[in-house]
DNA sequence: AATAAGTTGTACATAAATGTATTAAATGAC
DNA sequence: GTCATTTAATACATTTATGTACAACTTATT
């Protein structure tokens, strides 16, 4: 049995002591949020052992995604989907850590820049090998082409959240 | 342009870095994300004006969704996906605010049953017009047809994700 | 030039989440 | 019955995240 069961059945309930509520958007809304838990918990193991959480993570390979590797904390912020406060601390961390280098602007010298070092680099290169397995563990499920349609229908539900 | 378009030309960059990155289950898993971060924060801001965030108003409707209005700890942190130890605080805040009440079992004197108050129900009932407004703003972008075929995937993913 | 207005990044206080250990009670072997 | 094992819930220390305020700097206005 699905260990999405129980949610359903929940939401089964729900709906018939509150008939106006709208059963299938709440279930897919809590379908993400089950996949979203499982990703992330599956992720953090498998980083652990680097000495990494997922936030770090998602940092350094935002920089990875990046032209020259670098980015302003600003930009990092957005990239990750962190908020901006929380970039000063994590940078940090990976500065103590040697994986990326802050250095001042010199066009804009309210500006900071974030480097991925080299050691950054052969970190990333470290676990990518893991995280590539994961990753298609984690979608072995999906034929291609429920794959790509999986991809249009989670891309449209998200351009309309960002219009609402 | 779609907010996730910057996600997208990383990704890229990182898959012309690195050839053997799984582009669709990574596209995938950060579409996850991005939608569950924006449920979420829309959920929360929702829920400023009546003292709940989103933890406390899914233990809430957890319990909303239970037979008798009742679940004990451990299976309440199951059904929200919160580790145990986080609901003692968040229940200790919900009874403070006497939304749930804590009494402790008969048949089996280590367990502790949680129940919604009255108050509870009715706090429940006053945001609910809310939540189905904003739920049905979130997924309106999306056909019946869409939405079922969304939910089979999602589904599908999950499953894979239970075995993996 | 002088001043106002807007950005960027960070510090600090507060709140929330997690991990580990502990207490209390039930279960099961003998 | 007694003792070891397991389970439920919580307390506490630590880590992580958030919100607010501020200092440094740039840009625009006059």
């Amino acid at each position: 049995m699905s260990s999405f069961a129980p949610t359903e059945q929940r939401l089964a309930i729900t709906c018939r002591r509150y008939p106006d509520f709208p059963r299938d958007p709440a279930i897919l809304v809590r379908l993400v949020k089950h996949i979203y838990k499982r990703v992330h918990d599956d992720t953090n193991a498998l980083l652990k052992p680097y000495g990494l959480n997922h936030p770090e993570y998602n940092l350094l390979m935002m920089l990875y995604g990046t032209e020259g590797y670098t980015l302003n904390p600003s930009q990092l912020a957005d990239a990750a989907g962190e908020k901006s406060a929380n970039i000063t601390r994590l940078t940090n961390e990976l500065c103590d850590k040697g994986l990326i280098e802050r250095t001042s602007s010199d066009e804009d010298r309210r500006k900071v820049t974030l480097t991925l070092t080299a050691k950054g680099l052969a970190m990333i290169e470290s676990f990518l090998p893991d995280i590539c397995s994961l990753l298609d563990r984690q979608a072995v499920g999906l034929q291609p082409r429920e794959s790509a349609q999986l991809e249009r229908l989670l891309k449209k539900f998200l351009d309309h959240l960002d219009r609402a």
